[in-house]
RNA sequence: GGUCCUGUGGCCGAGUGGCUAGGCUGAGCUCUGCAAAAGCUCCUACAGCGGUUCGAAUCCGCUCGGGACCUCCA
């Protein structure tokens, strides 16, 4: 039974709608993943994140989620456009002398690598275009039945002007196809296609290209939008639910898929397109081809990949140096608070002060919620908090388009209460207690996907006892005012990077 | 050039036509043997100029600044 409203910003009508699913409790949802011909870097990471906590709030409110995140793995030109150049992963196969499915290979091992790092949950399907050339050779024949695509000399292209015809082709972008003809420029090399918008749905293979298939049309590989459109349909449907991606798909590739799955089934695909902004450096947005990019394994090291280095995998890495961009290493999970102070609408920019205020951030989050298991109920007087607002806040925050920034504002109210009850300043009912932990398991680990970075292993464990004892002897120390012998044990325990916390209800201790 | 987005306090970042998030930093206070931690308080902002309104950071117009897309990009 879902309770909570939930609304959502559609791309379609620039407004934010309440989400009311097709068939619910199902939910179908597919996100553009990506190009897997070099290493994903920080700014796909922002984007694949802020989809990560749709996925956890739809799967937290009870949804029966089916999340489908593609991989693309073949035919994409350098120049899309004039369907010039070589294809990105044929061309780093020919570079370092492999196979293009051991390009593919090697960067999706590091994308998962990554994306578990950043703790963000498996799609439950992750499709590749290369396992589904059949069902995008499928779909481009129907869209030719249906008089939508013409062949020339084995490149099959989408009539954009005729679809206009009797659709609206830029429903999505908002822009006018007269708009659109206007402003692109003239390019070389598109001689066969009819009109300059039209798009290949299949393109013939040049004799050096290496990925080909067999088609109606002759040898080739499947045009770049197509095989979103195809794997989409083929695991959710004709009509799904939500579709996502990042704001820089929206002209061109989700303008062009939702032509080319219209004018294959004849209806509108997707009732909720749900796009993230961009991810900045120095004001400017971070990509590939505008080179200004680092890696996830660099930001959480703190140090440069080497030149050498056989992979960017964060397991396989060479590292050399520190990096000239960070101050210090940031842990995935700073990074990934880090992200979600900000909304996913709008653009992030990195900086390493942004940086650690949310690392300090992020930390005293974790402390409280430390500090919240060992909470013990009061003497009900002082004035009662209410909880149960707090976590409706909480909820409110979320279902305002998954608003993150504002659920963390709610959680640092939270924080304040947990810290002020230890302080003893504030009483707690042991029901008020028990209600704050749901909401932190909720809130801040289940949706928001933050997790507690040390402890969990037996060294810990350990750790905690030997901890327990060392302190035991200081409140000793500091009983019998031997200050002296406790002053030691603080400035032992600083330096070897234990931090001592004196508090009213005894003293705990922190890395 | 065209289309669109955006400009919030020392920094990062939410936001509704009126009740002025939050984090980080800085200052003060409380607690503490001292320190740390924590709590409390303070520094109270909405690029500029006009307009609409009883009232605008929030709506409209103009100016200036930043950015995205129109080539591949999350």
């Amino acid at each position: 039974m879902i309770t909570q409203p939930l609304f959502i910003y559609n791309t379609l009508t620039r407004k934010k709608e309440e989400f009311k699913p097709i068939n619910a409790p199902f939910v179908g949802f597919y996100v553009c993943g990506p190009t897997l011909y070099s290493d994903v870097h920080i700014g796909n990471c922002r984007t694949f994140t802020s989809f990560d906590i749709m996925f956890r709030y739809l799967l937290h409110l009870g949804y029966k989620v089916r999340y489908v995140r593609n991989i693309t793995d073949v035919g994409h030109l350098e120049d899309e456009v004039a369907g010039e150049g070589e294809d990105r992963i044929g061309k780093q196969a020919r570079i370092k002398q492999l196979e293009p499915m051991e390009i593919v290979q090697r960067y999706s091992f590091g994308f998962r690598e990554v994306m578990a790092l950043l703790n963000t949950l498996p799609p439950s399907i992750e499709p590749t275009a290369s396992g589904h050339i059949i069902e995008q050779i499928e779909m481009t024949q129907r869209i030719i039945d249906n008089g939508l695509a013409y062949v020339e000399d084995g490149n099959v292209y989408f009539d954009v002007e005729k679809f206009a015809k009797t659709n609206n082709y830029g429903v999505i972008s908002g822009r006018s196809l007269e708009d659109q003809l206007d402003n692109t420029r003239e390019l070389d090399g598109q001689q066969e296609k009819k009109g300059r918008l039209d798009f290949a749905l299949w393109k013939k293979a040049k004799p050096e290209h290496i990925m080909r298939w067999n088609s109606p049309w002759g040898e080739g590989f499947p045009g770049w939008h197509i095989e979103c459109s195809a794997m989409s349909t083929k695991y959710l449907g004709e009509q799904f639910d939500i579709h996502g991606g990042g704001m820089d798909l929206i002209p061109t590739h989700h303008t062009n898929e939702i032509a080319q799955s219209v004018g294959c089934c004849g209806k509108t695909p997707v009732n909720y397109w749900v796009h993230t902004n961009m991810l900045t450096l120095n004001g400017q947005k971070m990509s590939r081809s505008l080179g200004n990019v680092f890696l996830p394994v660099e930001l959480f090291t703190g140090k440069k990949l080497a030149d050498n280095s056989p992979s960017a995998t964060p397991s396989q890495a060479v590292l050399e140096g520190k990096h000239p961009l960070f101050e210090k290493a940031f842990s995935p999970m700073a990074v990934r608070f880090f992200m979600m102070q900000t909304h996913y609408r709008s653009t992030l920019d990195f900086s390493n002060e942004a940086l650690q205020a949310s690392e300090k951030g992020y930390e005293r989050l974790m402390e409280a919620y430390k500090t919240l298991l060992g909470l013990t109920a009061g003497a009900n007087f002082g004035e009662a908090i209410d909880i149960k607002a707090l976590q409706q806040k909480c909820y409110d925050a979320m279902n305002d388009d998954f608003n993150t920034s504002v659920l963390i504002a709610n959680l640092f109210e939270a924080v304040r209460i947990i810290n002020s009850c230890n302080d003893k300043k504030t009483n707690l009912s042991q029901s008020d207690i028990d209600l704050l932990k749901l909401i932190f398991d909720n809130f801040v680990f289940d949706i928001m996907g933050l997790k507690r970075e040390e402890e969990n292993n037996k060294a810990n464990a350990v750790l905690d006892k030997v901890m327990d004892l060392v302190l035991e002897m200081r409140t000793k120390a500091k009983a019998d005012k031997n200050f002296t012998q406790s002053d030691l044990i603080r400035d032992k325990l600083v330096e070897a990077g234990v931090t001592i916390k004196d508090g009213k209800e005894g003293t705990s201790w922190k890395l």
